[in-house]
DNA sequence: AGGGATGCGGTCAGATCCTGGCCGCAATCA
DNA sequence: TGATTGCGGCCAGGATCTGACCGCATCCCT
């Protein structure tokens, strides 16, 4: 491998697979004498990373944080941690990073081989039950998203099954310009070729997405702003189970728990909050109630299907501990 | 920028931000004639590095999975998202990867310039919330995860400040070995220097480590294997909570309950599975009760102060639930 | 069916660079 | 103080890289 390229390359490799390399090792597997090593040393240099050395008996190299990312030579095992975390990520609705990750996600997608990708999808089968599981309705597949991503990103019309609210299952031709996530849930906004209309798709609703091979011009999204067209196609549609509650503490500890719950908080003085929590799942806001309600004195007024489901779990816990008593 | 290994490193970061490229266009980017680009790809094919092109009036060149991963260019975001899932996934004791995570955390950390490093710290701060929060005992910092991993594969000492089980806070200098991943928990098998014996360390407790700057050579663990010196090391301390549950239902739906909440499952026949959970707070333990309650039919035959916890909370239902009616 | 755009690969000549070897110097550690 | 290591200058020969030109194949659109 007498190229410069791929030396330099290699030589990227082995800094960042170990933190001190003395100069003799590092010429010895790169295969050049010790004066070309410093020469690509210095490339390296040049090209804005920034390799530390030490001289003395117990020298060598290191590389250093720079202003700028290197690139970033992983072994296999490390892609496919970076893929789970990220497709953990995208999936859990991380506040704010969730379209960077699946950005992230989709380029590392593109170039990641197959057996690192069933190994991804393997592990990821583990994974997933660790967190929410299916209290927040139906997950969204980050493999589905990943190619979304990449199809917006690269403007190529993808072919896909979508099943409707109502339940009707029809398959689309669409030139996808933009992934929206609310909440924990994300949105598509493309342009329906067949329609030829702007439509938004629930992702997790839309089966087997696969590129259709063309590309297509970009195209203004009315309005100028898909994420604002989302909320638009959102307030024309039913809304969902959703609670109040009047929690009793310091806002803060209130806020960290409601947070973690995923509810929005609203500070209404005399040491009181209100906790709004939306959910799908009768199921899920109960446990979420209770759980705020084992760390805070909590008032429902909620629901009458909320309050039934809360009272058939406290009679539940009853029975359960007049067993065990 | 007429250096050929930088262009190629360009070329590559251009070929994964954009999935089609027309060589035109990337030629004029890298500034060198169409020829030479031709050259380039193919320098890049002989990397290894498969770049498909498609000949035609909408040809163009694209990167596509290969046989190994490779050099990810990333942008500051993408970099900071990445951070953020491995943190995550390294905190969240994803089964079977956390060490990797961590060694690939250690890795992007090496390299992070500052600027972003802060990114991920402030949008870490809004994310752990999101999941399990104080619930399952003190949370592991990433940060420091990825300096003692970097610390063991570069076998450099490290410095740090360390509170006994017992409350007695010292500070330490040890030779760092290996991580090890025992369900939520991390601790680190290392060479205490001042008191010349092996001892784990369990890394939540410990605070402010830093690199000492002095290298050591290996030197072998006993037993030869870290993780089972950690077993041996654990299996000499007292246990914490711990609740045996038998649920009635599916074994492979109770299974994915136990697992989503942390709990081992063993079916005992007819219908029934045993499930076994442990935890820190016994708040947590009644919570995770109440919903594999609410799920399932469950019989408690649980410690007493979890029964009593669990009592609480089934009162504190009825009251809100009357409330509420 | 044909034309245009695009990618592929060959060849060539000149300029550029890369490499290894040598030197003296500075910094660090024992 | 001496040994080890990294740094940078210098040099000469050889390898390479570059841009230019060519004909060819493929694909899409007209």
């Amino acid at each position: 491998m007498s190229d410069p390229t791929a030396r330099v390359l290699e030589l990227l490799s082995l800094l960042q697979t170990h933190r001190f390399w003395p100069g003799g090792e590092l010429a010895e597997r790169l295969g050049v004498s010790h004066r070309t090593l410093r020469r690509d040393i210095d490339r390296l240099r040049l090209l804005g990373y920034p390799v530390d050395a030490t001289p003395g008996v117990a020298g060598g190299y290191r590389l250093a944080a720079g202003a700028h990312m290197p690139p970033l030579l992983l072994d296999d095992d490390e892609a496919v941690a970076i893929a789970v975390g990220l497709r953990a990520a995208a999936g859990a609705a991380v506040a704010g990073i969730e379209e960077t990750s699946v950005r992230a996600l989709a380029k590392l997608d593109q170039v990641l081989p197959d057996r690192l990708r069933r190994r991804v999808g393997a592990v990821h089968a583990n994974v997933v039950p660790l967190r929410w599981r299916d209290h927040a309705g139906p997950t969204v597949d980050p493999e589905a998203l990943a190619l979304l991503s990449l199809a917006c990103r690269d403007r190529e019309q993808v072919r896909f099954d979508y099943e409707r609210r109502d339940g009707e299952a029809s398959s689309r031709l669409a030139e996808p310009h933009q992934l929206v996530s609310a909440g924990r849930r994300w949105y598509l906004v493309a342009w329906d070729v067949r329609r030829g209309d702007w439509r938004t798709f629930r992702v997790d609703r839309l089966a087997r997405p696969r590129l259709a091979g063309a590309r297509f011009p970009p195209r203004p999204v009315p309005g100028g702003d898909a994420a604002a067209f989302v909320a638009r196609s959102l307030a024309s549609m039913p809304t969902r189970h959703r609670v109040e509650l009047v929690v009793h503490g310091p806002a803060d500890a209130v806020a960290a728990t409601a947070r973690y719950l995923g509810g929005d908080v609203e500070p209404i003085g005399d040491g009181r909050c209100r906790v709004t929590m939306r959910g799908d799942s009768i199921e899920w806001l109960a446990l979420a109630v209770a759980e705020m309600a084992m760390l805070h004195q909590v008032e429902l007024d909620g629901p009458p299907e909320l309050v039934g489901e809360m009272a058939r779990l406290a009679g539940r816990l009853t029975t359960l501990v007049a067993a065990a008593g």
